[in-house]
DNA sequence: TTATAATTTCAGAAATTTCTGAAAATGCGA
DNA sequence: TCGCATTTTCAGAAATTTCTGAAATTATAA
């Protein structure tokens, strides 16, 4: 790896992360070094600054662009692929959640949705019981991303802001209402 | 495998999922077959019904544990380790969250601010410019989850349900609070 | 204590994932 | 269309993760 120092860091650390985020090593860096590159980079320079094998690269670039974190951008004069992030770090963010919603909370709603519906309706059965209440927690939560992934960025800031201070908010709500 | 089919069914999945959820298969599969399970379990019972070696459930136990997914309960009259799902579905859900909020995203913070902390201040540099917006995006972030835990399960259901509703209630809190 | 039951450990085997690099496919200007 | 530049594919190799099972450790009842 030929890199600046920093950058080099910054493309370790996000490589040995990346497998906890959902993709490998090698993808992990590579967007690393497509986040922190002021300037597009091409599968040679990915190659060449991660020393890793066009192969390799072409796999991940695909990953990358299949997660929608990066796109192609056109340089005039050049017929090679140039990749820059799909939007902002906030953005990026974003779509990284939803895109782990998609792969690691819908299968299981899907799955414990079929398993509900043909079963008897014993529900006295234990473990029905306890599928019922997954199926509703995990069913909150994506709506609830949903919401999140609609709103604008500002008021989704000022919303995390708030914290659980929204308790209190809410509170102030149905004092409000109840007038 | 012999378990019955509708619990089979569940198990598989689990392990199935496992991986994206941040464990192995078996691991996986021992979550599903505790959490399902209306009897607490032992080790040889576990290894049993799903056909895996008794070290293997040693470690997955330790790896649940780790997690706090899962305790033990004594049986009176017996010494063998019985185990229990640590909590409720939702208790386990939260708990799962914060233990991937350490998992993946403290490290990242911690790295972030180091690299933010020893670099010189030019705050030109478009990587270091990058590094403070991720820097900043986590911060929030973890904040939040932070209080999230912190809220009990009736306000945190609402707060969920009302999604982007919370907007209103924004601008709401913005009215009343300027007057 | 001692004997027995239960759990943990960990070296090597098995399974799975990732990577390479050459061949195939694709895209594009002339 | 042809010829060259670029990207993709994928079989086998390399690396990593997971699993087994026997030996070591720990816990407890007598």
């Amino acid at each position: 790896m030929n890199l600046p120092p920093n950058i080099e860091s910054l493309v370790v650390h996000f490589g040995e992360m990346g497998s906890r985020w959902g993709f490998n090593r090698t993808v992990g860096q590579m967007l690393a070094l497509i986040v922190f590159s002021e300037i597009p980079l091409n599968a040679d320079q990915i190659a060449e600054s991660l020393g890793i094998s066009r192969g390799n690269v072409s796999m991940g670039l695909k990953e990358l662009q299949s997660w929608r974190l990066i796109r192609t951008q056109p340089q005039p004069g050049d017929r090679k692929d140039y990749f820059i992030p799909n939007g902002t770090v906030w953005e990026l963010g974003l779509q990284v959640m939803q895109e782990r919603r998609k792969r690691e909370v819908d299968p299981t709603l899907s799955m414990l949705r079929g398993q509900l519906m043909n079963s008897d309706d014993d529900s006295n059965n234990y473990a029905q019981q306890k599928m019922r209440e997954i199926h509703d927690l995990l069913e909150l939560l994506i709506g609830w991303f949903d919401d999140i992934h609609k709103m604008n960025p500002d008021n989704l800031k000022t919303l995390l802001k708030l914290g659980s201070g929204v308790g209190k908010v809410l509170d102030m709500k149905d004092k409000v209402l109840r007038k």
